[in-house]
DNA sequence: TAGTGGTCTAGACCACTAG
DNA sequence: TAGTGGTCTAGACCACTAT
């Protein structure tokens, strides 16, 4: 540990900088089983609590994970989807491809999706404001949870106005069918437009980290993504919440006159 | 605290939630003081250690800041800076405005910027790949913060190829003037056309955080900005890191074909 | 059963802020 | 000077994983 003459920071951050180093030096390789917290305490000459305070300090930047009962690991970086305006191609889902395990495929990766909740709600004031409709408003929702290469990643729930998930009776249905419910949406004689994606940064709630399986020191990305008519009345409205280490969002534009 | 009759969380975890709970409720509004990590230990019958561990999970989750000597408060939702595509209508900077201040001005902000570092670096290879470059070519780099409200919240650094810099010379100068460095490079010739923006979501390094004086729990956004000319030949790289706090993307497109 | 990390206590002392 | 949060110790006991 290179404790420098005046060396004044805490105990607790020198090690953990000391664990950082070795773990950038490659000297405790991703994935590669740390000593133990009794055996860090022996060789920084600290007690246990400091040990145990240097590791949260490095959990907290995602670079230790630790299991309870096996020990502590250096944390492996998870494999990011790239999450672009293309995936969005009408070519791509309305020729019958199940639109996210085939833009998953293409990145290489395996994805699968799991229903959490279908049927109707009273709607969120995020989702309301966006719909032009009153906060409370009865309105349909489809919660899923989107999983990537076995790992949960996403939580994303869509809502619809009513009178629009009456005209897509799909929409009411686990599966939506080749093309998604987009496809089917344009079935039944709307048209997509324009799409609107907001992202905000911010940690993720207990229940949020848990359905995530979120190591500590992962950020979440609430992606509230609006798909608009032509006449730009709004369609969809769908909520999402990433995991901040399995994605990267893409954009590609014109410079605006 | 409601604890329930077979409430078997940890007793940190069950503090720390209760607090949330009274925050959530209002009962200790944004910027109060909570009572002292002593009052808390007493109100909850449990140790200082306990409170402290339970500030500990607030703090990461973004809830509460801690001043030593003074004590504990709920944090403030900083205001975020909207970052939209529209912030690059050629209109806009063309007209001769700072483009950042003028932005900023728009949505009731103060921003100002400050300049790091002007000068020759070998390519990082973040900027050097998109640059079609070798990583180490010297290129010329402008290294700025950027502070809205008084508060830094953007590590931005911008980086040319020396050839660009050369036939730009006001890219080598502090002030870029009015409409800033696209304005010269159109100025010089060139003709900006495209625009492709990558984010990405971690926690701040140590001196990040120091430089962006982030409060515990709070993420930065990782932004990777290329600008192309209509040849697709990219002109310029941006790579900022942005407090997480202080920001929102928004995108607006067409669905593609 | 042994070994790991997690929770919790009681208490000493330090660093910073405010009056 | 008094009061705040921060660092650190020593040790007890619990929960989970492996063998």
């Amino acid at each position: 540990m290179s404790t420098g003459p005046t060396d004044a920071r805490p105990l607790q951050v020198r090690v953990a900088d000391d664990i950082r180093a070795k773990i950038e030096a490659g000297e405790y390789a991703p994935g590669q089983q740390l000593p133990t917290y009794d055996a860090l305490a022996d060789t920084y000459l600290c007690s246990l609590a400091v040990v145990r305070k240097a590791a949260d300090l490095l959990k907290q930047q995602g670079l230790l994970i630790t299991v309870q009962g096996k020990g502590t690991f250096v944390r492996e970086r998870a494999r990011a989807r790239r999450h672009g305006t293309d995936r969005y191609s009408r070519s791509r889902w309305s020729s019958g491809s199940a639109i996210l395990v085939a833009e998953a495929a293409r990145q290489g990766l395996e994805a699968s999706q799991l229903m959490r909740f279908l049927g109707t709600t009273p709607a969120p004031a995020a989702a309301a404001e966006r719909l032009g409709i009153e906060t409370g408003t009865p309105v349909h929702v489809r919660r899923r949870t989107t999983l990537i290469d076995g790992r949960p990643n996403q939580l994303a729930d869509s809502y619809y106005e009513a009178a629009l998930a009456e005209a897509v009776p799909a929409l009411k249905e686990e599966d939506t069918g080749p093309g998604g419910g987009f496809a089917r949406i344009e079935e039944a004689g709307y048209r997509l437009a324009r799409i609107r994606e907001e992202i905000a940064l911010r940690m993720p709630t207990g229940p949020e980290s848990a359905a995530l399986q979120l190591p500590e020191g992962t950020p979440v990305a609430e992606l509230v993504r609006t798909v608009y008519d032509p006449r730009g009345r709004p369609l969809e409205v769908m909520i999402a919440v990433i995991a901040g280490d399995m994605v990267a969002f893409d954009y590609d534009f014109p410079v605006p006159d």
